[in-house]
DNA sequence: CATGAATGAGCCTTCATTCAT
DNA sequence: TATGAATGAAGGCTCATTCAT
């Protein structure tokens, strides 16, 4: 085996694990899963899973940064691809983000579910790659103002946190009812309207 | 001791154990919280949670059906008290559910941290009073689409579940980084103004 | 149950794990025996044990300041009794060494094989109690030096421990060997001859 | 490669496996040092160390063999060169213990605090070089009562376990505490006197 | 022969829960 | 009811050993 191959080879397995571990703490939460059952699920011995990562704790934070950075970049990518002014941009975000959730369930539910705990309780970890996705948004936010079609006043850290809120307690609902992923232009479609127009009718 | 004093001291204690646990879980969080630490929180021995308590779950199930119970008992008392539209019922109810956090720390940081775990893992467990608060908002909503006043073509519910995502994000933060609760009146006109009026600029 | 039970019922259980410990320890060595197999010998569950001492780091610790602060008084008490002058003591001491070591057969296999060991290498742990121990043998020596039956020149610390290790030795090789415990009295009586016709000053 | 480099870089393998192992074990102890910092020590792989060696037990076990045997030679070949009756050798002896110890310090290490729980506790070793230089020693005693320097109703193998043990807990000690070197001399004086004298038959 | 990634048995320790008092 | 000492199942992690390359 070449040292190309063996490098491929080790990602694979890192790969292995981590998957393994998305798809056990989606089912069960990070402190009901026991490690011997993401080694289990990702093929491999016990053991090895240490020669990936420190421990647990270590292999929990390792799934957000490495989902997020993907998540952030496919985002990225997409977003570069919309043409149109800020609100357009706003839109397609809120749809990226259902759309990213439903292609990948699992992830969905265990960012929506663990992320709390984690940013919370497991020491000294502060979760940079979700910060870089909130600011993503509050980007968007940003330019809007600039080019004025959001209002000035408005906090803008303050509402990327209220529409990623809003956005992530929708997207849990979703996840933990398990519905079909066909409403989802549906609901995205909804939450625009009411964040980029509000709730009051007008005439 | 007569019956009554025993009921009241027996209620009493029963309240100390669950104002220990929320403690316990607001600094700590559920899984990382011993039964031991709730008891010394509670000044009682560690077996007599047991008797009140069928076991940490049911401590846990017990916490958030007796505060959520309070919490909508206050909500309901203070909304009936405001006079206006629905519109103007609803920034109240944002008002409220800042207020109250920014009252009860401990009972915000647990409820915006372990709600969703609680509602995923903990077996069998529905979390219907959770449902009771959100359909306070969901009815605010519908009333004001029977007012005319909020857009018909939206879906109550799920307009209910994002605006507290919204509120629900924002107090995270807020709790989070255990900043002053003075702000909380600006950020509460600001998400106000969002949900009502949308983003978008106005001529 | 009273407290003065409770107490007596704490100190019988600590003592029986103990004594456990002891057992484990002489049989298999320190390394090669469970936690789990010290709580079946002292017949409590393996949680207990931790009850009482940190970790198996302090257990061993423990059980080495808890002998030998016994072996200490008896040794005290019986060389008390030794009326003569500092040889006739010395002899008796040697005596006594062997006798106590005959009679607590796991005592003196655990401290002869596992002294070491745990002086080298348990953490931060510099064993007062058996420092005590040699400093007996120490004043002895220099009470010969005082009286002038021990030449002065000799370094009472350094003679210390060459005869403490001498008596060890011998020790081990009895243990080892498992031998009858009948020919101390000849042993002792050897080591004594060799050591005290060495040590006297000439005329 | 010819035959004979072939065996030399084996040996020389081989060799460097068991110094690393030296190194480690009289810094951590056998049961605290881990393979595989025995295979960086050597600058080998973790799995090199199986081709030479059949397990950790093994080892220990090769490398007391080896290095005793390589101390026995020394001893055999400075004591040849001694001249002088059984006193004059076993003072010779008692200095070169001392000597061979000071040269090689992690050795001196290694062997007070390992040999004692190997012979003990590593199955079915009995240890035959140190057998050996006990044999040494004892012979050197035997060689006394036959001279009639060394009273004869003294037990050789006895004395020679005590001599053996008295040097052994000095070096302990001095190893322990790391002190300089220069006191070997002294040390070495004043044990041989105190042996010595009491050894030597009256007049 | 040499490598070192992978293995998985094994062990210390924790902690929710029980129960004799 | 209240206690808290005792329990013992469970799990994270280590590390000696193996084996495909």
């Amino acid at each position: 085996m070449t040292e190309v191959e063996k490098q491929r080879n080790n990602n694979e397995k890192r790969e292995r694990i981590l998957e393994g571990a998305l798809k056990a703490f989606a089912k069960k939460g990070f402190y009901n899963t026991k490690v011997s059952e993401i080694a289990s699920e990702a093929g491999v011995a016990d053991g090895t899973i240490y020669l990936y990562f420190k421990n647990k704790d270590d292999l929990l934070i390792s799934l957000f940064e490495d989902r997020m950075e993907w998540v952030i970049e496919r985002l990225q990518a997409e977003l570069s691809a919309v043409s149109g002014d800020s609100l357009v941009k706003l839109r397609a975000f809120v749809h990226l983000h259902f759309l990213l959730a439903v292609e990948n369930r699992d992830l969905a539910e265990f960012i929506t579910v663990e992320l709390r705990q984690s940013a919370k309780f497991v020491k000294e970890y502060k979760n940079p790659k979700f910060a870089d996705y909130l600011r993503i948004l509050q980007g968007l936010i940003e330019q809007g103002q600039a080019e004025g079609l959001i209002r000035a006043e408005l906090d803008s850290k303050l509402v990327s946190r209220a529409i990623f809120g809003a956005l992530d307690e929708v997207l849990l609902q979703l996840t933990l009812s398990r519905s079909a992923p066909g409403d989802v232009v549906n609901e995205s479609t909804q939450i625009s309207a009411i964040l980029i127009d509000g709730l009051i009718t007008r005439d």
